[in-house]
DNA sequence: GTCTATATACCGATAGAC
DNA sequence: GTCTATCGGTATATAGAC
């Protein structure tokens, strides 16, 4: 499936510089406010050559949505293969999902964008993958019902949830500051906060089946 | 012969359409994206006129961002001062967001994309108001927590878990269409749905002392 | 207050030398 | 593969007539 080219082995370094460079110019500004020149010199190539190895601006910024949504497949991937009951495989890939998302924070300033612009520029190929983890998630929640741990709640309703927390406290860090200035009784989580762990807890409970037999 | 102030009443309505129509170009495409040509067409003024009842870009963007928040803040007024039990105060204060969220989407879409870009556009007004909605929150969290009502939770993570969720589910219908199209068995909630009462289901049971009593 | 016409600057994209 | 120079299109903003 893969055919090594030696050719483009030095133009894949080139072209990791200008993709990193795109991610962090398109999570800050979006797709219209972020510019092909500066990202260019921001990963310390000439224009020209970005087209020639990556393409025009489209082109660049669903190379970027691609390579990122594929680091978040490969984080996944061990998450998913995990055995256990429902609320432990939640949990891990929770746990998984939280990570992957807090060591690149341009993924997910950059999927807050797509949610906000309707997904304009979304990809069929990556639409299949995002389709793909919302089934998981709903196979798992099923899962849990049928195990009685978990009370029917509705499936995407559950996974936006998730979704969209993950995502905004992976991306209020430039918040902090700001805030903390006004209100300094508000402390924000440190670098060293779990999201991961805040986030299962918080669905595991707000999802778990109400106790039977309450008196125990 | 006496002249009536026909001028000013006209030009209300006038600005009034100019950022309705702002606002929804701003949440489909951004600051960057949107075209003060095109807010002018859709808002049936001459694009002249615009400049003149507005200002600049920037003067329309920050002027549909602080309408958008005043609307919020007039509905969060009667929430805010319900009295009973912190369950209930905070069920109220869901209630009331969704609802408003609900009503203005392109609200929703914005405040998305404020996210993205570490709020670059966030005047100190705005900020203000963001922080005093913070630590109202926070205040009724503690509230919980004394009552022994909630267990203790970080009262950032969980208003931004809230907002979050909050803002991503009243911005994915141009998603639900596409979706079941791949996947017929995933069905997105429609609009009848109940933001409000699925959060704070979900929340007041993951935030939701342990009973007392219980062995675990 | 309203409109047309236009200045001005910028940005995406490429031609063409090396 | 790499770079410089530049074209052409487009967007914000305003001047100026009415």
């Amino acid at each position: 499936m893969m055919t090594i080219e030696t050719t483009s082995r030095s133009s894949h370094t080139t072209r990791q510089r200008i993709l990193d460079a795109a991610s962090r110019d398109f999570a800050d500004k979006g797709f219209s406010g972020a510019r092909v020149d500066e990202i260019a010199r921001s990963a310390g190539v000439n224009k020209a050559m970005l087209y020639y190895h990556v393409g025009n601006k489209q082109d660049l910024y669903t190379a970027v949505l691609t390579r990122n949504f594929d680091r978040m497949d490969e984080a996944l991937v061990g998450a998913t293969a995990a055995e256990g009951s429902a609320p432990d495989r939640l949990r891990a890939i929770i746990a998984v999902v939280a990570r992957a998302l807090k060591a690149n924070p341009d993924h997910s300033r950059i999927v807050l964008r797509e949610f906000a612009s309707g997904w304009a520029n979304l990809q069929p190929e990556v639409l299949q993958r995002l389709v793909k983890i919302l089934g998981m998630v709903r196979t798992l929640l099923a899962d849990g019902v049928r195990s009685e741990e978990f009370r029917a709640t509705d499936p995407v309703m559950t996974h936006l949830t998730l979704v969209g927390a993950s995502l905004i406290l992976n991306a209020v860090t430039p918040l902090v500051g700001r805030v903390s200035e006004i209100d300094p009784g508000i402390r924000f989580p440190g670098d060293d906060a779990d999201v991961g762990i805040f986030l299962a807890d918080l669905l595991l409970n707000g999802i778990s089946a109400p106790r039977t037999g309450e008196a125990s």
